[in-house]
DNA sequence: GTGTTTTACTAACAATTGTTAGTTTGTATC
DNA sequence: GATACAAACTAACAATTGTTAGTAAAACAC
């Protein structure tokens, strides 16, 4: 019953470790407060990882690639306006997020920890994808669905922003799904506060 | 000529630290590296400093200090709509991060290795810097100039992470300035990025 | 039952960490 | 010239870091 219906021991140490990086950030976690966790020695670790890093690039990595794959159905659609592709795209996004927030968030704020040449990998996967959420917002802005007069690089930043920090207030516990969670969000950016006159 | 017009050694022993903390991580961030940076020894830091967690300290609570200070002046206004209560919240906002870029970045993403009770203190003071952005879009939707079909949590997050992130992608030799990207900010989150019909 | 793999152990390593003690050098003040 | 202070130094400390080598026990496959 070896990785049949139960996870493999390297992907328990992999949890348990984005747990603890989220809670005390890649450097100041120990591999010695990761090990008590698990309930064995820090030694006993590398039977399951090469490396401390490697922990780090399995989480950030996994991450980019359903991230990716949110995106690549969302662009395979036809036939959607630009808030209804923006809209996809942002529930996609926050459907990645919500079904693994600890790793989400340890994606967003330790990636920087990588070394080269993996550090180089993730910014351009990561450039890559907010370009690609770029060119969602200049359709819309082309077909007069948006407006011209807001800035590009503003729009695209702040849409990202919202997104990235989710982890740190969304309640996985809380009634509310992903996708309405999504629906809201995009709702938000793209119709605003302010109270539409009917 | 001590500090008249130009800046105690301190000042620059800190300066440099930001600037290191945000590049590297408070904890990645070794006091030798400082002292390199500074062109001196690790050990004659501590003719300046009382510990690595000091420098963390007056860094994080002086960029408090300065969000506090500016909210207290918007709220000051009378006579102001929620719409422009909140855009001068946020111009208010973006003027104390450009003010020191560096110095945000640090206050956004390195507070948490501040040790108690510090770490409490700063969440308090934070807690109520977003309450009161809260209060504000509560009343506007109490007035019926914002939709109450927006989460009010939801709403204060989403502000909240566009503004934190600035940091990250602001480039402070750009043309724009500080309380012209405020605006375009608040116009984005208030108005949304769709084309009002006309 | 034999062989193989997984999982863990003990012991130790070289390097790096923040920090202290005690001292010296330069500079401004009286 | 004596005093005071700021700013730097050398040397060293105890603790913690990620990691390796070598080994033992259990669980599995055949």
């Amino acid at each position: 019953m070896t990785e049949v219906n139960s996870i493999s021991r390297k992907e328990q140490v992999i949890r348990v470790a984005a747990a603890l990086f989220r809670e005390k950030g890649y450097v100041a976690a120990s591999m010695r407060d990761l090990a008590q966790k698990l309930g064995i020695e820090a030694a006993s670790l590398y039977s399951h990882i090469k490396s401390k890093e490697e922990i780090l690039h399995v989480l950030c990595f996994d991450m980019a690639k359903d991230f990716m794959a949110s995106l690549d159905k969302v662009e395979a659609q036809v036939n959607l306006t630009a808030s209804e592709r923006l809209q996809q795209g942002i529930i996609g996004h926050v459907e990645v997020m919500a079904k693994d927030l600890t790793a989400s968030a340890v994606f967003m704020n330790e990636h920087r920890h990588l070394s080269q040449p993996y550090l180089r990998d993730f910014l351009l996967l990561r450039i890559n994808y907010i370009n690609r959420f770029k060119l969602m917002i200049e359709a819309g802005m082309e077909s007069g669905e948006f407006k011209k007069s807001i800035d590009k690089k503003l729009a695209v930043m702040t849409l990202f922003s919202s997104l990235n920090w989710m982890p740190l207030w969304y309640d996985p516990n809380s009634a509310i799904e992903p996708a309405t969670l999504g629906k809201q969000l995009s709702d938000m950016l793209v119709n605003g506060l302010k109270q539409n006159p009917s």
